[in-house]
DNA sequence: TCGAAAGTGTCAGTCGCTGACACTAGGCTC
DNA sequence: GAGCCTAGTGTCAGCGACTGACACTTTCGA
């Protein structure tokens, strides 16, 4: 177990997650204040911004922190899957532990909430695209590399994953606006919204090779 | 002509556009504060800030021009016309005067200049990504419009639009990158990238009705 | 020609964010 | 357990983007 030097440093960030959270969602993110946080956090303004870089780095750090475990969950999918299969299944096994790890922080309700307050804060939105291209990036070649195929030349990586990310953005925002909280409902609309993918995209990639030109998923 | 107080605004405006832009590509967006650019222009803050919302807005404000002459383009394009045709003839009769539009503002290459910085600026990468988005919207709807198909439905015209947007994208990268500082080079480049487009995106969408669900583009 | 309205400057203030410096407290050695 | 090292914090002072209020000047229309 970590010191007491870092249990406390591990509070105070989730005290501010959890304040700043609670904060936007009951009152918007541009009218609450950095100092409005601090002071109810009871640190000042300097140490937040020893935490977080920015108001913005606050506000995503509950979604970071679930990117990562997809993205954990991608990484250990056994080398055979398919590419599809592997977005899909790793995103079940990553809501065996997410749910648990926000409910640390926040409860889910509260998370749910901050979706749509991202959603509809036009500064959030603009970080949340810039943030969603870089991690579609690391995505795709991620799923090339595993695939064997080269992300430089083959367009099927990254048209898959930005599929992929646009149907998680529009499930994840049914969910948001839907009335279930639970972790299992939000398990069950990301499932059901994957199931709409057709066949193509999820077929076995490596007889293709290298050069995808000759070979792409979509062309007409 | 307009009386003497909208041409005195008019030349403002410009030498603020003119004077940012200058300032943004000599020195980096982030190294340029408003001061500066009010003070070389010899007005005051408050000024700027009565003509640009925002820092962000005066360095957009060349490609919000260029972006409303092609949507201008596309609105009087022939009814008949094929999608694709349709956005690449506007694109063509909309650099008939895009030059000379930016020209009364600022050298061409200063403009080239400034593309070079938005894609190396997060925070103006951020503001580009949510506005081309919305534009794209914007695009898809008057194409779909135009066709004939339901936009709610058929996917055909977003996807032609992404793909647009994105290879506009690149060739304008392409162009900012090169030395062809002209007009010409300008449009030759776009129309070099906007041919390697395959014939799918092309074919006359009107047959397909408004549910396009039936007879989509692109399926694997 | 005179008055309404548009445009501008000044000033004072808020908010996000940063550097510098002094202080406190956790963790280490002896 | 005393004492040192240093990570973490508070305070303060300041910058830059942005806004509201108010007074002054200039244009325009009756």
């Amino acid at each position: 177990m970590a010191g007491l030097r870092e249990r406390k440093k591990q509070r105070t960030r989730d005290a501010l997650v959890r304040t700043a959270h609670e904060l936007f969602v009951a009152q918007g993110y541009e009218r609450t204040t950095i100092d409005e946080i601090a002071a109810a956090v009871d640190v000042s303004q300097r140490t937040f911004f020893r935490y977080f870089a920015s108001k913005e780095e606050v506000a995503f750090a509950l979604l970071r922190t679930v990117e990562e475990r997809f993205f954990t969950a991608v990484r250990e999918r056994p080398a055979d899957e398919a590419p599809l299969q592997v977005l899909g299944n790793a995103l079940g096994t990553a809501w065996n532990h997410i749910g648990d790890a926000i409910q640390e922080v926040v409860p889910l309700e509260v998370y749910m909430r901050m979706w749509r307050v991202i959603e509809t804060t036009p500064a959030l939105v603009a970080a949340h695209l810039r943030h969603s291209t870089e991690q579609e990036e690391r995505l795709a070649a991620e799923i090339a590399r595993r695939a064997g195929v080269d992300p430089e030349h083959d367009p099927r990586p990254r048209v898959l994953v930005a599929a992929f990310a646009g149907v998680l953005q529009l499930a994840g925002r049914r969910w948001a606006a839907g009335r279930d909280i639970t972790v299992e409902g939000a398990r069950r609309v990301f499932r059901e919204h994957l199931d709409r993918f057709g066949p193509a995209l999820a077929e076995d990639w490596r007889p293709a090779g290298g050069s995808g030109e000759d070979t792409p998923a979509c062309r007409g």
